[in-house]
Order: structure tokens, then C-alpha cells, then sequence
DNA sequence: GATGAATGAGACTTCATTCAT
DNA sequence: AATGAATGAAGTCTCATTCAT
């Protein structure tokens, strides 16, 4: 009714693959119809569909489509969360580092975005489902390790005040999460620049604090 | 399968009401059950059986599930809200006021983790349906609306500096939202009393850049 | 989908009648609905609302729907075929009767594409329902009868040839019900000039084989 | 209620058939249903039931009930019809093959019975339903077609009066209509021989009209 | 490895009927 | 006499999963 998916068919059929290769194709698949439709409507026929592949070629690699759901928010969530740290840990000022951690979280971008509606199925999920709420957290975790790793490390440069990093890293992704879903929900007024400047002020805060 | 709604019935059998009470008792029973098992699993039998009736005179009551739930949103919601809203409006400084606000949103009160697990819901489906999202922003402004009126308030009387009312009303709801969702989906350990502390301290924070 | 029957509630409500002139009501406006919508989309909701009563209301006068749906076709077809019958034993030569018994069913007329409709849901029905067709018969040698009593009292006076009164009646009888079949079943072309036409000229056959 | 549907149940399991023949089968025992129940008393697991497989399967293969039902009346009356006017055309003077046509649509054969009741289906649901009057438009064109061919033909080979072919057709299709309507209806004793004699004489009348 | 016909459980909804008021 | 809330049976349809091919 609402939603409905691009078929992203390729022409050429019955290609062969190994598992591996279809698998992740598959977890692909799914992960776009989740964030296309929502995963109430992510029906099995709807990632067959979206990948080309028949109904029963999907529960031959994917026996229960639970699990299939479950890998596909863990591995999209995986390589989202990977890429970003990664790029993060590289270079520059701790303050810097921030920054980037919060620009690329900004759902202005399209990976980005596609990952906050993906953790928006996961909490609506994680709170009856332990199985995802351990999945959330393991990746909120590294998430929120990576704020909090860097504050520390400013912490101890001498480029932030000396606040506990644990509980400002906490702050810091509270206030992320918290605006960025007034960004996906709402549909209108909140402007994502004006949460950008709202979460730069916030990191320009630690410093401020120190002098 | 996770969740499994514990069945109300009152044994007297074919009790009658009018259809205003039973609305509301139907209403009610959904509220529960999509909190106690998720929207997902609150099926028309499962919220007929937490009620004691049988699923036709569900359906005699509410022709379509899909508004029924609806409705059971905004209601819920709507109730919440208004019951918070009203004794905040009531007394004391403009400081008071927002910490009641607060306190009062904490998801150690069942009312209000409830209604957190309401608002999870919403936030899952109001990017698909627009009917959800326009629901759940109107419920949205009159909530962050009360903040800014507060912080407003505050600065008119000069209790707190010249922030925009309207900005940092955005911020503390952000923040509000954002911790509590690690407070519901988190299964670890983030104690609702450093939550309940980082938010009191953004209030006072108001203040506090007055002196 | 198809058809939706025009309510005609009275605004003058909760009437109060005595069991004969509401079952009297119910009944017409049952035939209303069957002509109007068709038996299968005639539920007792429907005629409820079309009589402006409630559905209890009409289960207090008629248990079972089934009976109601029989008698309304009983009643209906009877009063129009008595209706017709009265006025053409009255007066004219036996051929003048014939062409009124003719014209008084043809489809032009309001009240006898109504009594088409109605013959059209017993004969689908008839053939699984005995009860429904021992009153179809019941109605239908009525109507033959007549076309045989008129063709035999011209045969007596001279009027017509000596035919069969009886065959000759089956002959009528079944072309004025296949020709009108045509035209209420038909979306176009057959037109009931032409019918009537055909009709008139079988009629002036039984003169014409005289000479 | 009053028809039961004699199951014909294979008791191998699972059989599995390309979709062509299955849709053939599934076409077949819906329009077996059909007579011997009645359209109104037709449901899914009346027709899975009679052909012996799960109502989900029947739903595999039609999605929809309602195109079921229609295309199974398309289909039968397509077959039925074809299969008599090519049997028709071939050969003979033109009144044998119109007593041919006559006594092929007969309803003492089983073939011509059962299509004379799917046929009182059509009717009965042409009224409110355009899609089924245009479909039975289509087939009864063919057949009064047929009729008006054979009969030009006749009157082009000096075998017949010069008559209007198209109007003869319309008289003896629509005699042939309600006279098997009365065959079929009636309980009582209209015998299947009075009514062939009928309608043979009607097409003797064509040839004596020459003479 | 891939397919898709087949299935049963369960979803929502309609409806004639019952019965307390 | 009239009402309408309540119900259970039955309707169509969806869907994850099974399994013969």
C-alpha cells in the first residue's frame, strides 16, 4: 500500500552463485527493502523479487526468514558502523574527529540515512526481541566507544576540559539520536543544518569548557 | 512467540456496554498489547482476547484494525501527553517546571516507559505512513511547544539567559529522546539516574549560563 | 461494489406498527434491494437500512433471512401477477387481451422490469432451491394459464384457429420470456420496439392462421 | 445447504502440475460447482474441496476468487459454445443445421444442461455486474450469430421465405431461451419433447412460409 | 544450486442470528 | 414492539515454509 520496491532485476537469469556470493546479495536485498518499505512489509516474495531470485532459491540459503531479517540488520548495521569509525580513527584533532563522527552520521547522507531508518526497525524490535536488542547493543556500543575513546583521548592531550568521557560520549549520542529522529520523523520543520550546528556546538563545547 | 499478552476475561459472560465504553475499553486493551507484545504481534485476536470478548464484536466496535490501531496511537498518546502537560502548566519557577516535565517523561514510571514503547512505534512506522507521521508530529509539538513556552517563560522573567526558547527546546527534547531510547532498547547497563542527571544538568545549564 | 441501495429512511423515527404492516414494509422493501442490488448483496443490514428500522428489528419479524428473502419474492411476484391478470380478464376481444397481457409485461415499464429482476434471481435460484421453485411454478402456471384462458376462450368463439390452447400458451410465454431475457440481460442492441414488435405479430398469427 | 458437492479427492498427495494444468483443472471443477451448487454456495473450499487440493493452492494459481468465478463462466460457456457451432457449420441444408443447433443446446444432454445453468448464473448476475453482461454479450452474439448466418444462408439458397435473418435469429434463439428456461425451472411436467417439437416447428415455419 | 507448486496456519472481515435491555 | 451489542461460523486472502523436480 504505502511503499512499494524497485524491482532492481538484472536481465541476465538463473545465474548460478555460490553461497557465499548469494547470500550477500540476498542480506543486500533485504536491507533495501527494509529501508524502502519498512520491514512489516519486507515479506520474503518482496526480497525474492528485489533480487531476482525465486521464492524457494531465497529459503534455501535462508531457511527461517527471521533469521534472514536478523543477519541482514546486523550486517548492514556492521558495515555502516565499520566504515565510519574506520575513516574516523585515522587523523587530526580530537575535536576534528568528532565532527566527522557526526557529519557522517548526518542523514543528508544517503548511507547514513539508509542506517538511521534501519535502527529505527531496530528499536522498535529490540525491546521484545532479545535476540536484536543484543545485536543493537553490541553495535551501539562500538558506536558509543568511538565517542567516547576520542573525547578520552582529547581528554588527555589537554584539548578537552576534563569532563568523564564515558558519560559526555553518552550525551553526545543521546543528542545525535534524539535530533536525527526529529529529522526522520518529522515532515517538516527541522532543518538538518540547524541540527548540525546544534550537535557542533555541543562538541565545541568541550573545548570551550577548557579555557 | 517473545511476548505473550497476559488474558484479562472477566468471567460474566456477554456483558454489555455502550459503544463509547467499549471503545474505550478496546482502546485501551490495544494500548496494552502493543506495548506488552509489540504492533507486529497485536493482532485483532489478541487485543479481543485481552478484552474478554470475542474478535466480531471487535470488529462491531471497529470496522478496520488499521484505524482501530491508529486510533489506539493517537489516544494513547494524546492522553499522556495531555495529563503531563497539564501539571506542569501549573507552578513554580520555569526551572521547576522543566524538571517535572522531565521527571515525569523518566521510563522508571510505567506510565511513561509505556508510552516511550508507544512512541517507538510510531517513530518505526511514521516514515511509511503518513498518516502515523502527521499523528505523531502534532503529538511531537505540543510536547516540545511546552518546552520552548517554558524556556520562554524563563527567559521573559529573566530566571533564565537569552537563549532562543525555540532552539533549546529542540535541544533538550533531542536530548530527552535520545537517552531514553538507550535507557529502552539498551539491555545493559546505562541507570536511568545518570540519565535523569545529564538532563537535569542540561537545564541547569540554562541557568547556570546566566550568572 | 456494484450497486448501492438508496436509502429511504423516513426521518420520523421509531415508529411503532403493528406486526402486519411492518412484515408488509420489510417485505417490500426487501424486493426493493433484491431489484435493485441483487439477492446476493442483499443482507438483512441492507434491508434494515433500507426500511429505516434496525437489524434486531427485523430478525424480531423474520428469524430467518432465508424466509424473509422467499416470501418477498412470493409476495412481489404474486401482487404483480395478479395485478396484471385482474386487469385483463376484464374487457376486448381475446386478441385485445393477449396484447395488453403482452404490453403490461414488457421491460418498458417500470414496474414490470422490477418484477423481470425479481424472476431473474428465481430462476438462478430454482434450480438448487425446490422451495423456490414450487413457488415459481405456482406463479408461472398462473401466468400461463392466463395466456392459455385467453387463447382458448378465442379459439371457443372463433376468433383464433383451432389450436392448442395450452402449447399454444407455452409458445407465448417462452418467447415473451426469452426475447425479454435479451433485454435486460443485453448491454445494447436489441431494442424493445423490436421485441414488442415480435411479440404482437406472434399473437396476430393465431388471427391471421384463422383466415 | 440443499447441494453438496460430491469431492473427488485423489489420494496421492501433492501432486504437481504446471500451472496450465492446473488453472484447466481448478477452471473445471469451479465450473462443476457452479451447477451443481449454484454460483452463491461456490467458495473457495467448495471448488480446493472438488478438486481435491488445499484452498491455498487455489489461490496459488487464482488469486482472485471473483476472476475465478467469471473466468470459469467465460471459459465454459466459450467451450461450450464453440464446440457447437463448429459442429454446426460444416454440413447439411440449411434447416438441418438448424435443427442440429436446436437439438445440440438441448437440455436433455448433460453438456447442454450444465451449460443452460451456468448460463442462468449469467443472468441473473449480468444485471449488476457490466463485466459479466459483456461477457455474456460476447458469447450470445456468437450463438445468435450462428443462428442468423444459417438462416441467411437458407433464405440466399431460395431454401427459406425471404425473411429478416438477423430478426428471425432474435425470435428463435429468444424461444429457444425461455422454453429451456421452463425445462429447467420447472418442477412440473414440461416435457423436453413438447419443447423440441416447438421449436422445430418454428423452423419448419421458415421453409412452409416459402412454399 | 535453483525452482516454484503446494500447503496450513493465521490474518482481517462479513454476516445472520441471539438476547439483554 | 423495538433495539443494538455481542457472537461464532464462515468468507477471502497472505505468507513462510516444504519438497518434488
Amino acid at each position: 500500500m504505502i511503499g512499494r520496491v524497485s524491482e532492481q532485476v538484472v536481465p541476465g537469469k538463473r545465474r548460478r552463485h555460490p553461497p557465499t556470493v548469494r547470500r550477500v546479495m540476498v542480506l543486500e536485498a533485504a536491507r533495501d527493502c527494509i529501508v524502502e518499505v519498512g520491514m512489516a512489509q519486507t515479506t520474503a516474495r518482496v526480497i525474492a523479487a528485489r533480487c531476482g531470485i525465486a521464492v524457494g532459491t531465497l529459503t534455501y540459503h535462508f531457511p527461517s526468514l527471521d533469521e534472514l531479517l536478523v543477519e541482514a540488520l546486523r550486517q548492514s548495521s556492521h558495515d555502516f558502523t565499520d566504515q565510519v569509525l574506520a575513516q574516523v580513527r585515522e587523523q587530526g584533532s580530537a575535536e576534528e574527529r568528532l565532527l566527522v563522527l557526526i557529519d557522517t552520521a548526518m542523514p543528508d547522507r544517503p548511507a547514513a540515512a539508509r542506517n538511521w531508518r534501519l535502527w529505527l526497525e531496530y528499536w522498535a524490535r529490540a525491546i521484545h526481541h532479545p535476540e536484536i536488542a543484543g545485536l543493537h547493543n553490541e553495535r551501539y556500543d562500538a558506536w558509543r566507544g568511538a565517542f567516547a575513546e576520542t573525547i578520552a583521548a582529547g581528554v588527555a592531550s589537554g584539548e578537552f576540559a576534563a569532563v568523564d568521557a564515558a558519560s559526555e560520549a553518552r550525551r553526545l549520542v543521546g543528542l545525535l539520536d534524539g535530533l536525527c529522529l526529529q529529522l526522520l520523523v518529522g515532515d517538516t520543520a527541522v532543518p538538518v543544518e540547524a541540527v548540525r550546528e546544534l550537535l557542533h556546538e555541543a562538541v565545541r563545547l568541550l573545548r570551550a569548557a577548557r579555557s
